[in-house]
DNA sequence: TATTGTTATACTCTATAACTATA
DNA sequence: TATAGTTATAGAGTATAACAATA
């Protein structure tokens, strides 16, 4: 068998189509977790809540690279609906340590019902052996460019002032 | 050799590392083309007027999927770039036919260039036939869901009137 | 004085609705 | 009256900066 080189602009579709159907994935995922009454920022930290608990606002939004006061926000609503709690750490009154309540642990079993059942979804029409090449594809392009497992890129924050150009940037409908 | 089926949630892990390498390819394109002065919005628009040229916004809106008050904002960006103009039809004047101008046509060549590269530079931990098979499945994901191409779903509207639920459905960082 | 968390504020993006002109 | 485009307005989401409590 003979090898082709790939078209001029075949890694640019191919890229492409990366950011399409993961938007698309992310929008599918979006729509079910809204049903949990949650959005997918929520479910990201409840996740990093429920996988390292006890650790202060100021080390999760650093592992999540988001804002201080975005992560305010977030927790306020997870609290009140009461699937984690704030506690002041006795020894240093100024950290709060989050935690989830059982009703948080409640929560993430069935987000990961959920997110099981749109991965299997919108994975249908692969083979399972098909599957585990995607994901090992997948594996190694997160690896390369340094996804930490587990932590969406969405939540980085945007607008670097290092830039010569320091254009705003808009990522907006692409991200 | 034998077949193990995959673990539990593998599924749901293949389906978050597509979004999360998808929100990385969008976020390193977006941050190329803020150099031309465009976002991914506009890139999408210009992409769609240089391929379908003459038609009018109504159109241009249908096809993207974005509210018409929203496409007059990114025409009027572009127009004020001198990357497209409108032009008023003598037969109904109430209908602007969209077209690129030179300056257009260069930024496309421009933005291709950003896009192979961009691509080029993502892929790189692939082979290349292992980006062909990359090409082909991500190919069958967007076949199946039905995303048209060269569209991104990004600009699909977002809210639904007939759900049952009603919740606001934000999808944020996750798209 | 430095740091954690919070609140206040502004800015961008997007969506809804009112408006103008053409038909 | 209906439609294409536009403008005005309001709503989220997000970022910056000021603030109070604690160290």
């Amino acid at each position: 068998m003979k090898e082709f080189p790939p078209p001029p602009g075949h890694d640019a579709q191919t890229a492409f189509l990366l950011t399409q159907v993961g938007s698309q994935f992310a929008g599918s995922f979006a729509g079910l977790v809204s049903e949990l009454g949650l959005n997918p920022p929520h479910a990201g930290l409840l996740r990093a809540i429920a996988f390292g608990p006890g650790r202060s606002q100021q080390e999760i939004s650093a592992q999540l690279g988001l804002l201080p006061s975005r992560l305010v926000a977030l927790v306020d609503d997870l609290e009140g609906k009461g699937l984690v709690k704030r506690t002041r750490n006795p020894t240093d009154r100024r950290l709060h340590a989050l935690t989830i309540t059982p009703a948080g642990a409640e929560m993430m079993h069935d987000i990961g019902r959920i997110a099981s059942a749109n991965g299997a979804e919108m994975l249908k029409p692969l083979s399972r052996p098909e599957r585990r090449v995607l994901h090992d594809l997948l594996t190694r392009l997160a690896d390369h460019h340094g996804l930490a497992s587990g932590v969406h890129p969405g939540y980085r924050s945007m607008g670097r002032e290092d830039s010569t150009v320091g254009r705003p940037g808009t990522v907006s409908a692409a991200d």
